[in-house]
RNA sequence: GAGCUCGUAGCUCAGUUGGCUAGAGCGUUACAUUGACAUUGUAAAGGUCGUUGGUUCAAGUCCAAUCGAGCUCACCA
């Protein structure tokens, strides 16, 4: 029963891990009548290393750990997420370092290597998932692509649809008229930049703009009603210049009084405020930006010309009919494409959406009902105002890598659908299908399909028109919409898609699931989605608690980021100062969602409790040679005895409370660094300190009854201690557990929760 | 502009519903120790709990104001 002189966590930490899992230690024990814990991991992106932040994954390992041990039917189900936009990013990124691009590819083919590109990837993230010892049942992994997942996501828009609540409309996307795409906010850079800011008169009303060349889209004037210089012009009429179209002047609150001339042109084609504000008041929307980038519906002087001259020759012609009253010089800021450098327009385009109203109300019914809460509790008027404002769902994007929308064109029937694509040469071509139907088949458009945009009002079957068919039939005319989903409406029914919704036994016995964990930062956009999918599936919400944990910063408070060059590797200080040693610094002396400073002298701090765990270890171990150890409590406990238990009992109603999260007026629940701050207290200063400074004599001395009661008590409450401690420093309390004369059981992980002595 | 969080020892942070001489880790100082201890143990120094006012028998904790820091959302045409 010799121990090591030092404990050697690179060597037991990943031998534990493998055995752990080579065991089935983490498959649910179905066979308990226990109520059922789940908790399904945030799936972390399959194409991309662990970071930092993923190590709070231990938040959910304590309580899964935990449940365990009490016995409880307990799943922790792992998965990996595609990732659309990030990872399409990351490719292309990866393709343009050898001078390619997407438009070089049909969609199939693009969507083809990106796949192959990800599944060369995926085994990263997982094989760090199990390094860092977090107690998953792999055989029940789950991938956001996987044919079973899509086939429950496809199943909900249709039923979306069916109810209802799918249509699709024109907004603005940032598009780049060079790469011919639409992109997300996350793919836009800003440039700070020197325009100006031209004053322009529009008869009884001057406005301000650094966008002449859209006056031709202008619907508007808006002011603000509490402007006193204005107000009494709403109701009354402007005239753009140019081309001297009568517009209504407007009164609306979102105008800016103190800026410009006070004096708003409302262009909803061209501007995302405008946009809205042309909703409020039912304006039409008018776009003289194609996606060609060549300017439309604009005077014949401007016909064809880009956006760039048309602002040149629309200032001239302003000049000349004396409509320009001043410019100015003016800073702002731009949004150029991330890959081309051009200039982004927010242009109009058809994008998919999903009525949220219905579902939000009965989400908010639950939260009101308590059925799902939040912890913090600060965090649920977060929640609330997320849900109470959620404006229908985008759920589009023009991107390859993801889902693809099931909705089917009749194309013949439809010719006004505008198709991108690769032709037989090679060549991109791109076209309303009416002007180019003389030049290209069917088939031949796609085979090398890109992308198509569907006007607006333009029918779709969400069913494949002739099963099976629909890429080879020379007589079939439907083309499949290439929007691809938004990740979060895949990944927003995880918690349904993982467990096998409808009718596995999986779905039945552990959803809704009992915690979801994660950062504040995706409340909106995943927690909110999740509850959303949940309620409109299945009446019941997804999870009952949602936990938000802190955020991982560095040593000295500072954000971690790439540019500041001060990003961790959870794998890197898990080889220098062990797994344990990351999980003791991400949960010591941590307030519930504040940040988590993760330096050095924390890890040592964590490396060194482990290494006092082995030694204490190592010193009662080192007895159990010559003295005797009692089955049974023997009846010579003295006063350090009963101490040192009654102060074990104390420490055990502290640490189990944490996990008593049912109970409403438990102050403690969720707790974890209150439970571990006081685990840590009693192990090292009561236990090892005082308590076995106290027994020394005793062991070494001639009175056997003194030496086994004091043998049997640091023997019980080292090896309680050890249980207590386990869901939060799983390797080293497994390794020392194996070696324990007190061992019950053939993994530490799998024992009961201890009780009081 | 709206909202949220924070300001406690040299550093990083705890401090549950207001209640004994305000705590931890790291760091500092002194002494001890080859011990179960990549050291550890004992002890010490170090805080007007941002500031001001209020409620209370009692305030780090509640309220108001103020100063400072950080974050989120919306953003100026």
């Amino acid at each position: 029963m010799e121990l090591d002189k030092l404990p050697q966590f690179t060597e037991y930490e990943p031998r534990l891990s493998t055995w752990w899992v080579d065991n089935d230690f983490f498959k649910p024990n179905t066979n308990s009548t226990k109520k059922p814990f789940t908790i399904i991991l945030p799936p972390p992106n399959a194409n991309a290393p662990l970071h930092a932040g993923h190590a709070l994954y231990v938040v959910e390992d304590i309580l899964v750990r935990q449940a365990r041990m009490e016995g409880r039917p307990t799943l922790f189900l792992p998965g990996t997420d595609h990732a659309g936009i990030e990872t399409q990013f990351v490719f292309e990124k990866k393709l343009a370092e050898k001078g390619r691009s997407r438009l070089d590819f049909d969609r199939e083919t693009l969507y083809k290597m990106i796949h192959d590109f990800v599944h060369k990837n995926r085994g990263i993230a997982t094989s760090q998932l199990k390094r860092l010892g977090f107690s998953l049942d792999w055989s029940r992994e789950k991938y956001t692509l996987q044919d079973d997942i899509l086939k429950t996501v496809n199943a909900t828009f249709k039923q979306m649809h069916d109810d209802g609540l799918v249509y699709r409309d024109e907004r603005l996307v940032n598009y780049c008229t060079h790469c011919g795409t639409g992109f997300s906010n996350l793919e836009v850079d800003h440039k700070d930049s020197i325009g100006k800011l031209w004053h322009i008169n529009y008869g009884p009303i001057t406005i301000a703009t650094t966008r002449p060349e859209t006056i031709y889209a202008d619907v508007a004037i808006a002011v603000n009603p509490h402007d006193d210089r204005y107000k009494d012009l709403i109701g009354q009429t402007a005239t753009v210049p140019i081309i001297n179209k009568k517009i209504p002047i407007i009164g609306d609150e979102a105008v800016e009084m103190d800026f410009g001339t006070g004096a708003l042109k409302i262009t909803p084609g061209h501007d995302v405020t405008d946009f809205e504000i042309g909703e409020r008041h039912g304006l039409d929307r008018i776009s003289v930006i194609a996606r060609t980038g060549n300017m439309q519906n604009v005077p014949e002087f401007l016909e064809g010309m880009f956006p760039r001259q048309a602002r040149k020759a629309t200032i001239e012609k302003l000049t000349e009919v004396g409509a320009l009253v001043k410019e100015e010089v003016y800073e702002h800021s731009v949004a150029i494409c991330y890959r081309c450098k051009n200039v982004i327009e927010p242009l109009l385009v058809p994008q998919w959406f999903i009525k949220v109203e219905s579902i939000v109300e009965k989400v908010i019914e639950k939260l009101d009902a308590g059925e799902v809460q939040v912890f913090p509790t600060r965090f649920d008027k977060d929640l609330r105002r997320w849900l109470e404002t959620a404006p229908d769902w985008n759920i589009s994007r023009q991107i390859v890598w993801g889902p693809r929308i099931p909705a089917w064109y009749n194309l013949t029937e439809n010719p006004l659908i505008e198709v991108t694509f690769v032709d037989k040469n090679g060549k991109n071509v791109t076209g309303v299908y009416n002007d180019i139907k003389e030049d290209y088949s069917i088939d031949e458009i796609r085979n090398g399909l890109q992308s198509l945009v569907a006007p607006v009002n333009t029918p779709y079957v969400t069913e494949p028109p002739t099963p099976g068919a629909e890429t080879t039939s020379l007589q079939n005319p439907y083309l499949q919409e290439t929007d691809t989903f938004d990740t979060w409406f895949s990944s927003g029914q995880w918690p349904l898609t993982t467990l096998g919704f409808p009718d596995s036994d999986d779905y039945k016995m552990f959803y809704p699931t009992t915690v979801i964990d994660t950062m504040w930062d995706i409340l909106a956009f995943w927690v909110m989605r999740m509850l959303m999918f949940g309620v409109y599936k299945t009446g019941e919400v997804p999870f009952e608690w949602i936990h938000m944990h802190s955020r991982v910063v560095d040593g000295k408070g500072a954000k971690m980021s790439k540019s500041k060059g001060n990003v961790v590797n959870p794998l890197e200080i898990v080889e220098t100062y062990g797994a344990d040693a990351l999980r003791f610094a991400l949960m010591f002396g941590i307030a519930p969602a504040s940040d988590i400073p993760l330096g050095d002298e924390k890890l040592v701090g964590g490396r060194n409790f482990v290494t006092k765990m082995w030694n204490v270890s190592r010193f009662i171990l080192g007895h159990t040679e010559n003295i005797e150890l009692p089955t049974e409590p023997p009846s010579g406990l003295t006063e350090d005895d009963k101490s040192i238990i009654e102060k074990y009992n104390t420490v055990l109603s502290k640490v189990s409370s944490i996990f008593e999260i049912d109970d409403a007026d438990n102050a403690d629940k969720f707790q974890f660094s209150r439970g571990l701050d006081a685990l840590y207290d009693f192990m090292w200063n009561e236990f090892a300190s005082v308590y076995i400074e106290q027994t020394k004599d005793r062991l070494a001395g001639d009175d056997t009854q003194s030496a086994q009661a004091a043998l049997w008590t640091l023997m019980t409450v080292w090896t309680n201690s050890l249980k207590l401690l386990h869901p939060f420093m799983p390797f080293i309390t497994e390794e020392i557990y194996q070696h324990l004369p007190t061992k019950n059981d053939e993994s530490i992980s799998i024992s009961p929760w201890p009780e009081r002595l």
